[in-house]
DNA sequence: CGTTGACTTGAAGGTATTCAAGCTTTGTGG
DNA sequence: CCACAAAGCTTGAATACCTTCAAGTCAACG
């Protein structure tokens, strides 16, 4: 199985992390342990009833075909929580994740349900994006929702690689990239770096997404 | 809003139904109310709180994008079990569905979050379906599951419209029904009538699923 | 400064969509 | 029960979009 080594970029906690914390009414919290980049978290024995808080970078879950076709079910961003996802067939691929446990066993299902809600909302809405848009709209379908993840400022931070882009929309590296040499040709874009863009025409880019 | 009022189609009970029951540990029930065909649930003024089981025909919960185009991101079979997924941007349609609620509110979580993360997991393979697989795999794995789901039979009842499965596997309804024509063909499959298929080569499906 | 990996760009090809027509099934009224 | 209408499904031809294959550029790193 292939391992994808992301750089280590750090970035500024997100506008969700604080909402989805608070959320958790102040659970009883230990940092147990953390993961280096490219750790597969659940192949190192790691199992459910545990909880994550991405430190910087940003953390993949993705399923495999046998062929080695992969999709990319969720990317969990700097600041960000998310737990579960205990699954033999399924993978976690993370860059620096400190781990929390909940102290008790007891209530773990109070605490994990508003984050298994929340994944399921959003791969419904992936599920939308990769059923039935094209790969523009995918692409800032995309944007849209980091900028949003990010704070909603103007400059966005990409931490993962097109490759990463391209199997959690759907696309070839190729296809993502195009799109966005097209949209900043348009000018909806700036590209000041490979892993930074610059949204200029926020309501076109909104647009875009539907 | 586009509503289909899907033809009321009974089903035996899947083998998936007891084991997900089951998984409840008998809780408090009370049957509340009866969703007739075509049915909006949440549009109905339904809210969380409350889970349903499937007495025949299905349920198809989707996303709509502004110009119409549709995303089915599950089904729900006769005899099975599903909850929660209340938000206004999601639209739950129903084909007889009766209302189960929680006696307590207290253990609601403990109580929905198995049925949460089985539509976690499903939701990633669909992901990985709509995301890396084309036509022909996406019906084979369409089939496959509804073939488990419905208890590994050869014979498998298709309780929703081409427009349904195309909408569900990210195809146009000319597409599924070019490739149900190709399985045919081939002889994979047989098509007794519309609503119903027949698995001849059991193994050649699951294989072209992957 | 050269090498490596990641990304971009171009051209050709393939797969699914679109548009259109014909067919089959289902439902309805005579 | 039959005839017709309407809806759903199938089939065909042309088109569009994305992928594949290939070459070239850029950036990071030793």
């Amino acid at each position: 199985m292939q391992t994808y080594a992301a750089p280590r970029i750090a970035l500024s906690p997100s506008s969700t992390q604080s909402s989805l914390l608070e959320a958790f009414d102040a659970p009883p919290l230990q940092p147990v342990s953390f993961f280096p980049a490219g750790s597969e978290i659940y192949a190192q024995g790691e199992k459910a009833g545990a909880f994550y808080q991405v430190e910087f970078g940003a953390v993949r879950v993705y399923r495999l075909l046998a062929d080695g076709r992969r999709q990319i079910s969720a990317f969990h961003l700097a600041g960000e929580t998310f737990g579960f996802e205990a699954d033999t067939t399924h993978h976690i691929n993370a860059t620096g994740v400190r781990v929390f446990r909940f102290a008790t066993g007891a209530d773990i299902s109070r605490q994990l349900l508003p984050l298994a809600l929340k994944g399921l909302t959003r791969a419904q809405e992936h599920l939308l994006v990769l059923g039935r848009q094209n790969a523009i709209e995918r692409v800032a379908a995309f944007l849209v929702d980091m900028a949003e993840r990010q704070g909603g400022l103007r400059q966005v931070e990409l931490p993962m690689s097109r490759m990463d882009i391209g199997d959690y929309l759907g696309l070839t590296i190729e296809t993502v990239s195009r799109v966005f040499t097209r949209l900043k040709d348009k000018g909806v874009i700036r590209l000041p770096s490979l892993r930074s863009i610059e949204i200029v025409k926020h309501d076109t880019l909104h647009n875009m997404s539907e």
